[in-house]
DNA sequence: ATCAGAGATGATACCGGTAACATTTCTTTC
DNA sequence: GAAAGAAATGTTACCGGTATCATCTCTGAT
């Protein structure tokens, strides 16, 4: 009576229970090797058998688990991103080149925040490293030690993006910052002014920041110009600082003649803050920015700033880690991208000689 | 002479060269399933045993592979979200909210953006699944059939976030879209309003622009106003196009006192415009947005906007996938979050009766 | 000393794919 | 029509972990 039941009983299976590749061969009446070719050289599988596992991987709804592919085959669709923030919409840009990019060739994108701490950017490689990805993107040329090692040690193409410098890890994408401040300080002396306030982005762990101050610093001193102290100061990324940072220099009546923001988030806030206050630009003072925002061609007067390639930075990386991962031997290393200082009216206009 | 040299001729390991939880377990004299212990149930692992498997991982710098953990364990610490864009700030600050919430609990973001297209968000929710994530996150409760098939048949979690409907394909957070703009509308009645123009994002594929339309004409109707043809617009998301339709209402000279932008990005784009042609705002018209950006604080005048819990919409949305995945049965499926109106010097104010 | 039961550890098979090599089938050539 | 080579397909083991169940060790009660 009882006992009959005991048959259902069977060993419970470890299966996920979903459409595997063996069940769509065993319909198309192929083996699973060969749908898996299908799947990826289809050249090589002949063309009454494709249609045979087209119609049934369609009826059967089979989607390929990655992780069985990966483990097997030893490689992901997976790149990997590490960033200071998705907020800052520089970060974002470049994410989504970088998403664009991958997403066109099949992969998909892994990303994190590393809040400008660097022993947490060191953190989320070794966390992301366990994912096997085909690429990890960095933001940058500093890290922990740790984190540089971890990079290093993993036989993983690795990007250090936004910022060029002499010597990357494995590979790198982006503008010199230092030679984009330089140009930009360089344009505003030509343009007459001598007294140049500077403010960025916090320096600590932040080579792009470090290296526009050290632009600014070597233009200044290229052009014999001195630097009274406290004309160069930080600020935190916001808008409201820039107004505050603005309203300071205001305020101390610092008698600077222009102020480069290093970063489009402080230097709207800055007008912004002008024109609250009724100071007109750039008659009693000039104001400039880096990034080249959306918002900088619309405020009143549009700001003269530094236009960046973010997006096609974040795309470049991603084209370099592919064409490594696709076996291309002489991927270049470093893309050193073209920047642009952009003339407007928040500024004089440095003289055509 | 030369046949020596064949004893090197070894067959090709297919083993990526890392070190495996294996070698570790060599190392520490267990063997392999108690280093496993080790890393996911500790407690179960006595003391003495910890310690030198604890020395054995540093030494070898054992990174575990989460593809064979997940293919083996039937899960994975991959949480799926597919937005838009990431280049606008609303889902940049989403995006951040997940992003931390699921950092903090040792999970990953695997980010795709749709571009507004729903056909393309289905592709990617294919692509997506086969990494058989934790979880998912889309934007929106308006899907393709194939997208909300998909979602619906695989027994993941899956949240829409941002847009809170009556019916969710699992769960839901973020706000009534329709009740904010309600809201918003009712307000400005109050203030004394009649004649209110409307500017959204496009509505085609966006359910949080479309509610928000319907809020407003809800609105209206309730108050018994009457909606002239013109007064209600559409504009991509950018500055520039929240700025060229508000110049073509006071061109069309449409005689509107105030206008909504059912998105910052717009009404900051539109109190610009104004400014640069001297359009005096609130006086001559008024403006106000929704969203309430960073910027809007900051624009002369600070504009009147809705503020919507973005950020912790994106932590709600990763926490309620992960309690899912802990096994937690009684996890709420709607999270109806709260929106304020923000009142500013961009519009008047309502009257506070 | 014996035994029960908890606690700690281990052996083995399996997750769902693919690499490597083997085999079969189809062409081509003479 | 047979041989040789190319094209198509199949067999088997393996990727690096964990589920399952088995075994061993230790403690305390009898």
């Amino acid at each position: 009576m009882t006992s009959n039941k005991k048959k259902n009983v069977e060993r419970r299976k470890r299966s996920s229970g979903r459409v595997q590749i063996r069940d769509v061969a065993r319909l198309a009446g192929v083996s699973a090797i060969t749908v898996s070719r299908y799947l990826n050289e289809p050249e090589k599988v002949a063309e009454k058998t494709c249609l045979k596992i087209t119609e049934a991987i369609d009826e059967m709804g089979y989607i390929p688990n990655m992780m069985a592919k990966g483990l097997s085959s030893n490689r992901t669709n997976v790149v990997a991103a590490i960033i200071p923030t998705i907020t800052n919409s520089i970060f974002a840009d470049h994410i989504s080149g970088l998403s664009n990019e991958l997403e066109e060739n099949g992969h998909c994108l892994l990303i994190s925040e590393s809040g400008y701490s660097l022993e947490r950017e060191a953190d989320l490689i070794q966390t992301v490293l366990a994912h096997r990805p085909a690429g990890i993107v960095v933001t940058g040329q500093v890290h922990t030690d740790r984190g540089a090692q971890l990079l290093r040690s993993n036989d993983i193409p690795v990007v250090e993006s936004l910022e060029i410098g002499a010597d990357p890890i494995d590979m790198g994408v982006g503008v010199s910052n230092f030679d984009a401040s330089f140009q930009m300080v360089k344009g505003l002396v030509d343009a007459g002014y001598r007294k140049i306030g500077f403010v960025s982005a916090p320096i600590a762990a932040n080579d792009r920041a470090t290296r526009r101050r050290e632009g600014y610093l070597a233009a200044m001193n290229s052009a014999g110009l001195e630097i009274t102290p406290g004309w160069v100061r930080e600020a935190k990324f916001a808008f409201s600082e820039g107004a505050r940072t603005m309203g300071e220099f205001i305020e101390q009546n610092a008698e600077l003649e222009v102020i480069f923001f290093a970063s489009d988030i402080l230097s709207i806030g800055g007008v912004m803050e002008c024109r609250r206050r009724g100071i007109a630009v750039p008659e009693e003072i000039g104001v400039c920015g880096f990034d080249d925002l959306e918002l900088t061609a619309m405020t009143d007067p549009p700001l003269t700033t530094v236009r960046i390639p973010r997006y096609e930075i974040g795309r470049k990386a991603a084209a370099m880690i592919l064409a490594r991962q696709a076996g291309e031997n002489d991927v270049e290393r470093i893309a050193d991208l073209e920047f642009e200082v952009v003339w407007r009216n928040s500024t004089r206009l440095p003289s055509e000689s």
